[in-house]
DNA sequence: CATAGATGCTAATACGTATTAGCGCGGTGG
DNA sequence: CCACCGCGCTAATACGTATTAGCATCTATG
């Protein structure tokens, strides 16, 4: 193999039509200033030059030079494999890929991240987030810390997912929770639900709190408003606490949790929602296999990832500083998992 | 919002540490070779300072400097959106993104390539392949044109998918379509089918031809082995081509053209396979629901996601210069609509 | 004809890192 | 006492682009 042919610069160019390499930088950038002059025929000369050659600007030499490379850099916080929250993220990927497009960016994903604990590491010894103009943050949950050192590195970003201040506002495009779970909420007390129970992940995510408070405003008017945690593979107890309590509607935060206790009582003999209704709070995390059709709401993840590329571009360049933190609501589902409650049941 | 605090350089620790800007560079390379030495000392004291100042190497400086930046660059000739084809190219992006990680890379997707004539293309005004090492090429159709040129540049890269030489030859890891789609014929012959039809797309790709040659090759001992073209908004007439040839099994290169034809042929009271059997010859590019469990075989994509990396690391270091060239197995699918030819239509 | 202003371009420098030739210093052998 | 060598480090330069101060040259004006 010959050694592959030094790539053409603009000193190349400069040389080829007897001109300074500055006058090539000038012709290319399009700078017509009130300062800056060419002359048409250098201009073109220049231009002439630059298609025979199939000259393009290295792009690493234009970002350390000026400012901006128009790449978005995107950060995952779980761990890429082996991950079943992959096709999670995946619409989220997809709206930023699209909206990048569209804006003529390309992408770069940090898959260089070193895991540690578990979860990936924005900073570390070989960090790599300055190749991008800025960077989108998804995942489940965002170290604090690390938004704080994003903050006071003044370095552009924007969270998938709302974010409390971590030194400063968080720029987001989040869903909105809580009036998604509040409508929900409402709809089950006006089937006559009066005996509720919120089944948590035991998070403390600003996502898991957000549900918690759509649930909490809505839970007034109820008998009873619960709030309890369980996890998909803890579901028959959950399922017993449920029943003891007289609940009749269930909302459940994590859509596994909500196939697991739906089969538990199955199971059981018992009727969805027949006996209990389940209502869910969010699209699957992880591929979960059911032929139920849960009453909850979706989550917008296409347009959540549109929008942060969006607010990221603003976040760059300095411009839209209101507009930087974002709720998009989301589409309620029917579905049939929510009835009225059995009267049997319902006063115990 | 204040002006962004200049970010920390080799120069900010050279002066903290007291030496000279070289130094720090040696010391964070790690650079011990015979005619390079540090004192511990020395050393550590620049390595404290790194720590207390939090100082990350600027990729960009780095690699304008040296020659390496640990970043792949990821091209798909589709246009992404909007595009079915999507999904098809999902489990290719995950085999690259596992393996990128487990090599300490990030992937650059070119996201921001124009769209000229309906396909991506590399080369345009503002070219940005040199931001990245070297670049994985993913579509079913590559341009020649373009690989030619990347040839001559010497610029890395791998295309996924089998691809004839363009000035040289070119780096790939493909699918053994070939040897696939010949076991199918075989066992089609040993099921004592003798009137084959392959259902193509009228496509002159690699991966069409590889098809076609493994085809052929098992079908000389057929009584007819024909090819056609047919698209699937054409599956009825197609259907009736295969039924007035007296086709027994036909090979269909397009899955959704495999699935059209199955509908038709149930719309009219035929059974597959008892009246015509039926095998695909890879995943379906574009979502088509369906129930049917067609028999063919799978396109092993992540792993040749994962083994594309791997390839053009090698052909960026340079080493490895043999084994550029890698046809990876399809797994046979048995499913059941492959069937015995039915005696009444067999000898017609 | 001197001067001012407009025009068209270039020289110089910055960006932050990697690399390499070579400098000064202390020790050792003759 | 000099020559030489190994050690530890630095000065200088390259990478390719963007930016800016300012130098010639020309034109218009008094």
């Amino acid at each position: 193999m010959t050694a592959p042919p030094r790539r053409v610069t603009q000193r190349d160019i400069a040389r080829l039509a007897g001109v300074s390499q500055a006058t090539v930088s000038l012709v290319l950038n399009n700078r017509a200033d009130a300062e800056i002059r060419i002359a048409p025929e250098t201009r073109d000369r220049v231009l002439r030059v630059i298609a025979e050659t199939g000259y393009a600007a290295d792009p690493v030499a234009r970002r350390l030079a000026s400012r901006f490379n128009r790449i978005i850099g995107v950060f995952t916080y779980e761990p890429a494999f082996p991950s079943g929250s992959r096709d999670f993220f995946h619409p989220f990927l997809l709206g930023i890929e699209e909206y990048a497009e569209r804006v003529g960016c390309d992408l770069l994903l940090f898959t260089s991240a070193p895991v540690v604990d578990g979860r990936r590491r924005i900073f570390h010894q070989d960090n790599r987030l300055r190749l991008a103009d800025g960077c989108i943050l998804l995942g489940r949950e965002v170290d604090g810390a690390e938004l704080h050192r994003l903050n006071r590195d003044g370095y552009p970003y924007v969270a998938v997912g709302r974010r409390d201040d971590a030194g400063g506002p968080v720029p987001y495009v989040g869903a909105d929770y809580a009036t998604a779970v509040n409508r929900l909420a409402e709809l089950a007390l006006r089937h006559g639900h009066r005996r509720l129970t919120y089944v948590g992940m035991g998070s403390t995510a600003e996502s898991s709190e957000d549900r918690r408070r759509g649930y909490q405003a809505a839970a007034t008017t109820a008998e009873s408003a619960r709030q309890v945690s369980a996890v998909a593979e803890d579901a028959d107890a959950c399922l017993d606490d449920l029943l003891a309590d007289g609940t009749t509607v269930a909302f459940v935060e994590d859509f596994a949790t909500a196939v697991a206790l739906e089969s538990a009582a199955r199971r059981r003999g018992l009727t969805v929602p027949g006996d209990l209704s389940i209502v869910t709070l969010g699209d699957p995390t992880v591929p979960v296999p059911t032929d139920i059709a849960f009453t909850g709401f979706l989550i917008p993840r296409e347009e959540m990832g549109r929008q942060s590329v969006e607010v990221l571009t603003g976040v760059i360049d300095g411009s839209a500083a209101g507009l930087q933190q974002r709720l998009l609501p989301c589409e309620l589902v029917e579905g049939n998992t929510l009835g009225t409650p059995d009267p049997a049941v319902d006063r115990r």
